[in-house]
DNA sequence: GTCTATAAATAGATAGAC
DNA sequence: GTCTATCTATTTATAGAC
């Protein structure tokens, strides 16, 4: 028989999976307890047994989102930059509503006014992506900037209410990145 | 006899001007429009006199935000990319914590979870600095991944929990910014 | 562990005196 | 235009029954 969950797991699961959902795409602050409990189908009053505050869910839920992302298809095995890159910098990802959102970008500016427990899972979850991009590429300067663009292109893009120029933002760093790799593989040739 | 202001005019201005320190260092949520009014000696009841919601007071007071910020000696008339990127990504800009930053880092996640009007008002100075920055540069491309490496650069570092790896992001992002000049350069001469 | 009920605090917005 | 007072709603967190 396949590994089965307790009950009490069960219910703790669904409420980070909630929580991941809805905090990567409102943020902290516009979302409830009460909001999070509801999508998990439970009450308010069971959230404490399972989570010490808001807070706390919020660290565990970054780091949650951020497996749910990158076990995306696109992302999960990405052969090179430039296709991680053509992902991550989509329209799709940008617009996306209610599938596996980065919390990287969707967050960044949020996590600044949180306490020390979110920022060092927010941290560890960045770091983890950087890693992640290392695997693609052979300078870890080259690498940092890379992951700027991405994030903060479409962190950016996410701000704006002209779409076009959205859509060019998104365009600009996907080239930035590409070059990057480019520059790259002229040093290695 | 020099312009003067109607003492309505005052108070507003003293309004925005508050406004502009507190959200553009806190965020919308975290900050409330009493602590917005006692930052600029008022009473909470004067509030709506000036301004029709939270919300309008927000809008207004991005691109008060960042008139202030682009007041700012270094960046007032930068020479070059180079020299705006250094100042644009220092420590200093990070770990500012009552004078002028800018707000298109400091709250670019913050903005999608706001209105219409506070969107169109973030699109805006968005634009500005872009325009600013074109001014230095020749390659609106390039223009827009410098951008992107500045406000997304200085977003995440203000993020992270470990100071060291966050210095290495921004000097990273500044390395970035000054290979993409370097590279304009060179096609130019 | 999950439920209902409630405590305690805070915030956006409005009313009316001056 | 600015003040004090208040309405109304929301939210985090806790208490106690099952």
């Amino acid at each position: 028989m396949a590994w089965q969950e307790t009950h009490k797991e069960q219910s703790k699961d669904r409420i980070l999976k909630s929580a991941a959902m809805l905090f990567t795409h409102h943020g902290f602050e516009k979302i409830s307890i009460d909001q999070v409990m509801k999508d998990a189908e439970l009450t308010r009053g069971a959230f404490y047994s399972h989570f010490s505050s808001k807070s706390d869910l919020y660290a565990q839920a970054i780091s949650e989102a951020a497996i749910i992302a990158s076990k995306r298809k696109p992302v999960n095995h990405p052969l090179n930059m430039k296709s991680f890159a053509q992902y991550y910098l989509s329209t799709k990802h940008r617009d996306n509503n209610n599938e596996q959102a980065c919390p990287l970008a969707f967050l960044v500016s949020d996590i600044n006014q949180q306490d020390n427990q979110v920022k060092k899972a927010y941290t560890k979850t960045l770091k983890a992506f950087i890693t992640q991009a290392q695997s693609l590429s052979t300078n870890r300067e080259e690498t940092l900037q890379s992951v700027v663009l991405m994030i903060g292109g479409l962190a950016l893009s996410r701000a704006l209410d002209d779409k076009e120029f959205s859509n060019e933002l998104l365009a600009a760093c996907q080239k930035g990145v590409t070059s990057l790799s480019a520059e790259e593989d002229a040093d290695v040739s």
